[in-house]
DNA sequence: ACCATAAGTTCTATTTTAGAACTGTCAATA
DNA sequence: TATTGACAGTTCTAAAATAGAACTTATGGT
């Protein structure tokens, strides 16, 4: 499967996974979320080959999360920041940093705290239901085919046919 | 950059990418909370092939977030199910699923809706502070060191040092 | 003229992935 | 008894992505 195939399919995971699925995509905006916009910036924090970080930081911007504003003409510079689209993708960042706090953490304790200004409190973060403000958890939640979902299967169907119809033709 | 360093980076964005950061693990997780549990249906449902299925199956095992249980004897066949660690990445798969339901879906709409049966109505998740309750966003949470912060910077140092290291060498 | 800064680009070597075919074990069927 | 099919992988080669380092371009400072 190529990477460009994986947006098109009827799964907004799959579409997302096209977008910040792979090892440094991930990395580069939890630096946008904590301040870093300039390139030799980026490059320093990560340790990324710049070749890469080039390369992700142009597909990031195709796609909307972040967006380049000259910060000097002459020579013409850039800084990347991110997007309402981009700043939408602070959930995932977070409950990602979440699940590594809580199950990937060495003796020494966690690399990170947050405060919630808001409550001025060290907090975790927690997922609710939009409706009625529960936690959520996996067993709690029944998945129904949506609008655009593909044929009879809730799942994934074109690559479950794509599947089928190679077989059909070996 | 090597996988296995990641994993010991102080910072627990990085440590969970060396466990979900890449084009497949995500969507296998997915099947996973799907209830697909099977080799062959995995490979059926993502049209990944089976060298790689092979590969990422056992990593997901290795890391604990998957189990492998013996569904039958002669021939010994095994099912692949999510063990607590594995279940506790729903909010991180349910905050992809949204974003790409928000940013990403095409004119068709959403491919899958959720239902919270707690509730009875359809849904979306929601990040809030596990202090207040409020919403998070990201421009009202502070981040400081934790006790496994390395040195003075909160983020990342050892890439950093890592890179001026290489510098100073050169 | 020389050096430094910033943001890339280009190059080769290594690693990862895709795609297909193959293996081993057993059950059911002809 | 031989054959077929299901299942869970493993093995192979070719293609693609990544690592690591050097190079380019533009400009400002000494």
């Amino acid at each position: 499967m190529k990477w460009d195939t994986l947006e098109e399919e009827p799964c907004s995971l799959a579409r997302t996974v096209a977008v910040i699925g792979d090892r440094w995509s991930l990395l580069i905006l939890r630096e946008c979320f904590l301040r870093i916009r300039r390139f030799d910036d980026f490059q320093a924090s990560l340790g990324i080959t710049r070749h890469l970080l080039a390369d992700r930081l142009k597909k990031l911007v195709r796609f909307g999360v972040l967006r380049k504003i000259p910060y000097q003409e002459a020579p013409k510079r850039y800084e990347y920041i991110l997007t309402q689209k981009g700043l939408d993708l602070y959930p995932i960042i977070m409950s990602i940093v979440h699940w590594g706090n809580v199950h990937m953490v060495d003796a020494r304790g966690r690399p990170l705290l947050h405060e919630h200004k808001t409550c001025g409190k060290m907090f975790d973060p927690v997922m609710v239901c939009s409706e009625c403000g529960e936690p959520l958890s996996a067993k709690h939640v029944h998945v129904h085919p949506g609008p655009g979902a593909r044929r009879s299967s809730p799942v994934h169907a074109s690559a479950r046919e794509r599947t089928k119809r190679s077989a059909e033709s070996a």
